[in-house]
DNA sequence: ATTATAAAGGACAATAATATCTTTTATTAA
DNA sequence: TTAATAAAAGATATTATTGTCCTTTATAAT
């Protein structure tokens, strides 16, 4: 479904929310260590999201990654994934076509939209700040 | 969502179906110009396709690749997409956890899950001979 | 000012996916 | 039985994704 690069992403954002609740930050190591990722390679994911606003970070001792309040509240799964998958899976064809349009469709156009529609609603419709507090639960885990 | 593979795959599949309801069997020049994909890369596709038994093929003049109207009925398109992506898509998680599981879920699983057997529902109830009918209405299309 | 910390950035490496090319095998027709 | 046709199989090439390593920049504390 989403490449490794959004699935590390979406995993740390999570993360990073979660700790942002708490008005902790985060260092690399830290997230990695919690959402069991490569650390370099999530460097590089992580230098993506906050190039596109969706984390912030400070360098330095006591420095790390977070997410402002006011992100959290706004920000959705849909914008990380855009972020690091671009919006393929909201546009593209299932069969691979070059466009997909409703006007010369694929034998599976309407039955693909209709699921298609249903994942985006979704993604767009859950804010980090949902899933942060849902952490919370301790029912939920980002590894293993 | 698909890989390239499975998407020339089933692209593939479905124009052969339509083509085999007409009793005309199809040489891979021949789909590969209708479903507009890699010639070589759709053989070994092809290849992949007649050692599952999804589609028959026979060497030599007049051969070809067809689909016994037995397994048109019968096979849908999970058929296809398990022997070209494997059941990834029906069982991973959403987030790459290494095993998607209810006791031990990530916070997306519900809603990933949900969506998830929305899909595979699709797609193991769309059967090869439904979308070869559907292809006759020449309102549906494999390419561009 | 110096040192330690931590993210940012650039260069490179390994692996997997996609794609091509060549040879072999099976089948048909002349 | 020979030539032509078409799929199967094997080897190789290209590209994208995933992953690592090293250097630079910013910040904080001593
Ligand atoms: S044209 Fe294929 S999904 Fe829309
Ligand atoms: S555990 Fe993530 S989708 Fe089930």
């Amino acid at each position: 479904m989403f490449s490794k690069s959004c699935e590390y992403g979406l995993r740390a954002v999570i993360f990073i929310a979660q700790q942002s609740l708490l008005d902790t930050k985060v260092s690399l190591t830290t997230i990695s260590e919690a959402i069991d990722s490569p650390q370099a390679f999530t460097a590089k994911i992580l230098q993506q999201l906050t190039r596109n606003n969706i984390v912030s970070s400070i360098k330095g001792p006591h420095g790390g990654f977070y997410i402002e309040m006011e992100a959290m509240k706004t920000l959705n799964l849909s914008a990380v994934v855009k972020v690091l998958d671009g919006d393929d899976i909201y546009t593209g064809c299932g069969l691979g076509l070059k466009q997909c349009n409703e006007d010369k469709p694929c034998p599976l156009h309407f039955k693909f939209v209709d699921i298609r529609e249903k994942l985006k609603y979704m993604l767009e419709n859950t804010t980090l700040i949902m899933l942060a507090n849902d952490m919370e639960l301790d029912v939920f885990h980002l590894k293993t």
